[in-house]
DNA sequence: GTATCCAACGTTGTATACAAAAGAGGTAAC
DNA sequence: GTTACCTCTTTTGTATACAACGTTGGATAC
């Protein structure tokens, strides 16, 4: 009863900024989610979740509600109550998320297609850049997953943000981390058909470098396409993961 | 200092359900702002909307994040702060928004093409019957909008729900609203046109059922483009709202 | 008259208190 | 032994309290 009037003594452990909270919760849980360290399937409980990030339920409840939103979360809606759990990666999700931002970022890549050359040549240089570095690492036998990964993704952020609007932009970033979480949980049995990749990807440069539209978004697409399809055998082998 | 000690009684107007304020105050400022009465480019004030609408600030608060994350209001990040607004209605953002959508209704045709024909058929005859009805109220000079609107609304929804799965169904039902601001917004100058977009949609219904994907997916790519022509003429004529 | 500083106010962000609903587990009845 | 019911616990949903920050307006000094 007199506890309740100091409430801002109540995180005496670290100071923070104001005004992060809710974001740097998002952010942590994200990762959390995306490396698995939150495991596929796991349910959620918003108390424990505040104790084990130093926050108070608040800025936790708006970030699952917006991890849910994006898709890292799913509420088994239970009535009036609805209990969160990390989702599931499924073959059928992998497959529908594959197609989505295959779609998307075939409309960035028909949009970048259709810049004046003399911006599509920075663009082209900086594909040929990632995708030689590719290259390499598939021929160097170490295969680093973090750098091939972030190799990948520089490849396709590359694409999406030389001609995206606001929006387009916006949306991929929210759906790309999302292909992460599969990247991640199997990147392992991937990197085996890297060099396929590399050669979609050569299609795509020479597509965006003549300037044809048609055949940069159909390139990206069957990127997308081919991928989810080596994702689906590999899942096919070592099983799903959180779905039961 | 004991006030406090019964907050319960706070909200004595109405008997409320419980666990449905979140839900309830998304939807009626989503439809407050997709209507118009939460003007493009309004200041927002947590604790007037949360007056109005009779709740606290804390639904309203998360109702606001989510409609933030879905573009119908836009933060004005200063510093720490962020201010929010009602998202103004551009061109640009009408033609991007119109892409995206058109993209994404596009992987939901192709998909709605390649269906068994058993299945094709009854979303054939649902479509048609849709875009008859939008003919017959074109040849009628009545222009009930809301009507005309209602129906494309159910054709383009038809296309989507027959073949999506979760993902594309939930990206779906987030983003068209938003083009259902322009809509509405400029509802009555685009009426004069309705019969190009009705031809639009006998293409695509052709397309759809011969099993066509490649010209269904570009038929619906070509129906939203042209809409977003259409708009960009009107928004030309009568000006942007909420942005200055 | 103008520029600068200070104070009061408005608005957001976070923490906490409390109530309702769902779920688990045990006990009693058949 | 099984089922049904009741209670206790767990967990979510909402309201409110409070603090920090930004902004605005006025007052004062030049």
């Amino acid at each position: 009863m007199l506890a309740h009037r100091r409430p801002a003594a109540a995180h005496p452990k670290e100071e923070r900024e104001r005004g992060q909270s809710l974001h740097s919760a998002f952010q942590r849980l994200r990762e959390m989610i995306v490396n698995g360290k939150l495991a596929p399937g796991t349910w959620i409980i918003e108390a424990d979740l505040a104790a084990r990030l130093g926050f108070s339920r608040t800025p936790i409840r708006g970030a699952l509600h917006r991890l849910e939103r994006e898709g890292y979360v799913v509420a088994a809606s239970n009535g009036s109550k609805s209990r969160m759990l990390v989702a599931p990666l499924t073959k059928e999700d992998a497959h529908e998320l594959y197609s989505i931002i295959g779609h998307l970022e075939g409309l960035a890549a028909r949009l970048t297609a259709g810049l004046p050359s003399a911006e599509r040549a920075k663009t082209i240089a900086r594909l040929k850049s990632y995708n030689t570095g590719l290259a390499e690492l598939a021929r160097a036998r170490h295969a680093d997953a973090n750098r091939i990964f972030e190799l990948d993704l520089n490849f396709h952020r590359t694409i999406v943000g030389a001609s995206a609007g606001p929006r387009l932009l916006e949306l991929h970033k929210t759906v790309q981390p999302q292909a992460e979480r599969y990247w991640r949980l199997y990147a392992g049995a991937i990197l085996d058909e890297l060099g396929k990749s590399i050669a979609e990807h050569e299609k795509i440069i020479s597509a965006i470098s003549k300037g044809d539209a048609d055949a940069a978004e159909l390139g990206i697409q069957v990127n997308w396409q081919n991928g989810a399809q080596r994702l689906s055998r590999v899942i096919d082998n070592l099983g799903e993961r959180g779905s039961w």
